[in-house]
DNA sequence: CAAAATATGATTTACTCATTTCACTTATGG
DNA sequence: CCATAAGTGAAATGAGTAAATCATATTTTG
């Protein structure tokens, strides 16, 4: 077991393709990145153990399922007290309209991305649960009018 | 072939598992949802062909291939043409570096999401590729400190 | 309410696939 | 430059899987 498993040119390879497919069986793979399917097999096994290789998942087209809109909304915080960012950090974790969130420099102190089915439905978000948590102090809220890109696929 | 399938309790759930692991067996996904291996498989082709369950990917951790830096960043464009707009959406989709680009309401154009392996290499983006490019007209940074939340599980 | 269409679950078949083993090659370090 | 360690590819296996079939149940619709 390595501690930190040096990323060679196949590894490299290996990443690109499963980010982009995750159902490659190890023979497939192992083709396109011109390997054999034992050593592909290990690298992945590898890779999965050093924690850089992560789940797998299925994504879904959020227009339909009726979820359409993207709300993008900064928030800024009542207090910076460790207890008040760890309790908006969970209420964050809960949220599962809440699919992203960056801790930022500058004016405000976070910025989410929500995604809603309708503009009545963040409204209710937005002035219900976020606004209502204690630890808010004021929010503003941005629409996405269309998602022009969304991608997974992190340049290896 | 349904044009608009209904997507019912056991749909849901097979949305929501997939999500969370797309290498699930069909007779593991029946198990879950409560049904057969052989009407989960009839219901994930019908929901692939709809649309609605897109391509299964893995995820990477963007720490531990050295692309911590976020930035998200808002662009203002020099003119609203349509070929103006199409150069410059093309340009988004070919930049492996722009993983999110919304087209927002208010103040901004664009809002886009870029992974950097550090600040210099964010600024050689920013000067060299971004604010090089003919329809843009200004932007504005703003770096996450850490990114709090990151998910592609929608709430079906 | 009856007829037609559609979805379901049990079962089977033929593969494909992940995983192991082993002999061999390549890199490492004293 | 030799010795040890680490990684590689080919082959074998046994398990698990996708996909098809069919009789039955359920839903839809005229």
């Amino acid at each position: 077991m390595k501690s930190n498993p040096a990323i060679d040119d196949i590894d490299k390879r290996i990443l690109k393709e499963l980010q982009v497919d995750a159902l490659l069986s190890h023979a497939e793979l192992a083709e396109r990145v011109g390997s054999s399917p034992a050593s592909c097999w290990r690298r992945v096994k590898a890779l999965e153990h050093a924690g850089i290789l992560g789940p797998a998942v299925r994504l879904l087209d959020a227009g339909k399922i009726d979820l359409g809109v993207n709300v993008l909304c900064n928030v800024r915080m009542r207090s910076h007290a460790r207890a008040s960012i760890e309790e908006f950090e969970d209420f964050v974790a809960r949220r599962a309209e809440i699919m992203d969130c960056y801790s930022m420099s500058g004016d405000w102190d976070y910025l989410l991305r929500i995604v809603a089915v309708d503009v009545a439905d963040y409204e209710h978000f937005l002035m219900r649960i976020l606004l209502g948590h204690p630890s808010v102090a004021t929010a503003s809220s941005h629409f996405a009018l269309s998602q022009t890109k969304y991608s997974t696929r992190l340049p290896v």
